[in-house]
DNA sequence: ATACCAAATTAGAAACATTCCAATCCGTTG
DNA sequence: CAACGGATTGGAATGTTTCTAATTTGGTAT
């Protein structure tokens, strides 16, 4: 009668996004929100793959690929690209915007009230803005604080 | 006398940045900045390659690469990350960010003045901001003008 | 329960952009 | 014009992501 209560939240979270909370979903899912609610995490595929494996979880790359795309479309995840040949994928779905710590390679949320913008440009005839990206990319500081 | 008359102006960009005026680096730097001085492109290693080959320039893919990278290094270039898998580079190396229209795969300059922040995060300590990108992702318009 | 169907998963191959490598070529300098 | 170091080259290698066709699984109707 216990049998899926730990798990119940996040079975609703994937019914409620029309995915079918199959076994590999749901570690997925599990590995990825639940660390600890609050907390954000910028993963690859790749990485998402072997914390699976670590985990004992057993999966395959294709279907964590298909996992995080699925996620992603129904709003539970958000795509990050910020450099070329990989994307990394974000469990802040809320209006924030990016540090990107070039070097380290290492993403870093700012919330979304942390930048103002006062003006916008209009977008061209035919379109509308899907989502604004901002990206502030980061260097080593060659002058540290003396 | 007027052997490199009608190339003295790039080879000079090139030579004004540490690099070889080679004969695939002008043609190369040909294509990219001559098609009109103002005119802003954004384009991938592929498409500068298949030009140049259209163009019946001898270059090979790596060199475009090459390049591309060594033109960014120098400044003459900026590179632009928004889809996975692929990167742009920018000829207009001014303060400015961009639309990009998913769909068409399609990007297009936003002059700086356009966009205006009024708060900036202070950024991380030990780091300082190399570059802000601001990138509009546009949709097609569902519901047209009537 | 059982059978069924559609959806999901899988391993491996394929695709794709990009980088690396070692051999060759070419610009520049003396 | 010789020589040196940098540049270019084709092809192989890399790394990420997608595709494919076969298999397994979850949900539903029986």
């Amino acid at each position: 009668m216990s049998k899926d209560r730990p798990y119940s939240a996040l079975v609703q979270r994937l019914k409620t996004a029309g995915l079918r909370p199959t076994r590999q979903r749901l570690a997925l899912a599990k590995l990825l929100f639940e660390p600890s609610e609050g907390c954000d995490r910028h993963i690859t595929a790749e990485q998402l793959h072997a914390e699976a494996v670590a985990d004992s979880v057993r999966v395959s790359l294709a279907t964590v690929y298909n996992s995080l795309h699925q996620f992603t479309e129904a709003g539970l995840l958000r795509e990050v690209v910020v450099e070329p040949g990989r994307s990394y994928f974000d469990t802040n779905v809320s209006d924030h915007h990016h540090f990107y710590h070039q070097g380290r390679g290492q993403l870093q949320d700012i919330p979304g009230e942390q930048v103002q913008m006062d003006s916008l440009p209009t977008p061209p005839a035919g379109t509308r803005v899907a989502r604004v990206d901002v990206i502030i990319r980061l260097s080593e500081d060659e002058e540290p604080v003396q």
